[in-house]
DNA sequence: CTTAAATTAGCACAGGTGTGATATAAACGG
DNA sequence: CCGTTTATATCACACCTGTGCTAATTTAAG
């Protein structure tokens, strides 16, 4: 019984030290002797747990994942839709270290992702559902618009998010957390403001 | 004379070879070896030219950095500020395939820049010009708008180009030409019709 | 205790890497 | 024509890489 959950807790263990490399070293430092003498194992003991690098980096690729999707399920929401909205999002923004850690690494395995395959399937995935989730949102908070309007605005609420978050990965000092906040309060803000006036600029002929 | 005429055409060569080799194969091929064969050329024979590999490369990175200047300078500015915002900034997209392959290539160097000194350098000043840049064309476009305004939408701007700039270099399926210009054209329209009744927002107590 | 499975460690192979050193061919200036 | 700089090519060194294979050690079960 206890034997998959301490392989489980191992692999997961394994994927902290390829965090802590990446993060110090890069992720191209995160060989398989790199990020096993990080764990205080051999190489070959590593690989009874990952038989091979991909599996292990696509791994520790799922974790942010993982931790994102968990973190996010344990936030109560606010009851109208425009607080919940910046409670949610900003939860994809790296507003403190621990965020930061996470969208730090999660930029250095989506560049990865442009040349592994396996971790390109994750990150695809990735971007799928945080695409769905942008429409999701705008949906909530302009019912009321057209479908190309809302289209448009999930795309542009995607673009900025991850702008957001790729500048503070690249740049932080010149993107700190309350002008990234400020920023996405401020789009959600005028995305919901312009819902009663904007709906007649695309398919509603009449109606406000 | 055309001595260094040809150094310099040699130079460039090269670099397009980079390219190359980074388009078919990613940045992680971009080994000098890997560089010379595609060029038709001796690794020692590439070491003439450029004496380590981070000047090669960031040598083929400031060159995409050139030829979106060159473009841009090219352009004959609209008399009205929004089209001109329009024009220049969606020369920062990847609306056809010679801009898609840009962005591709220093999306790639740019991930690089993560890890080797040299290149950060550039991406940096890339980026500096480019928040540079926002800033200027949110000023044109929002003159009466206070500076706190000003700052949060030229950030604002900047993440959105660069959100869109790197999901189509991402996932270029999922992001068409037409719905990234017409998300940029959307952003820009709302930013400078909200300068009329947007100043009051930040400075003036009483209103809204 | 015994037996089998899981875990750890170590070694080796084949290949790719950046880069240094050296030698040959070409081009140019005197 | 000669010499000097430039371009090109070749070879080698030291290192790091992923991964396969094998042996030793620990752990758990019967």
């Amino acid at each position: 019984m206890p034997k998959i959950l301490d392989r489980d807790q191992r692999r997961q263990e394994l994927a902290e030290a390829v965090w802590r490399v990446v993060r110090r070293e890069g992720m191209e430092h995160a060989s398989v002797r790199n990020v096993a003498k990080e764990a205080d194992l051999s190489t070959g003991s590593l690989r009874h747990f990952f038989s091979t690098q991909s599996d292990l980096l696509a791994f520790a690729m799922s974790t942010v994942i993982d931790r994102v999707e968990e973190r996010i399920a344990g936030i109560e929401l606010p009851s109208d839709p425009l607080s919940a909205a910046k409670c949610v999002l900003s939860e994809l923004l790296p507003l403190d270290a621990e965020r930061a850690a996470e969208n730090e690494v999660w930029v250095a395995f989506s560049a990865r992702a442009m040349v592994d395959e396996e971790s390109r399937g994750l990150r695809e995935d990735a971007y799928v559902r945080l695409r769905a989730a942008a429409r999701r949102w705008v949906d909530q908070l302009i019912p009321t618009a057209g479908g190309v309007v809302r289209e448009l605005e999930s795309e542009r609420l995607f673009a900025l998010i991850d702008g957001l978050a790729l500048h503070a990965a690249i740049h932080a000092e010149a993107s700190p957390p309350d002008l990234m906040r400020a920023v996405l309060d401020h789009h959600l803000d005028q995305l919901s403001e312009g819902a009663a006036g904007g709906a007649e600029k695309d398919l509603a002929p009449h109606a406000g």
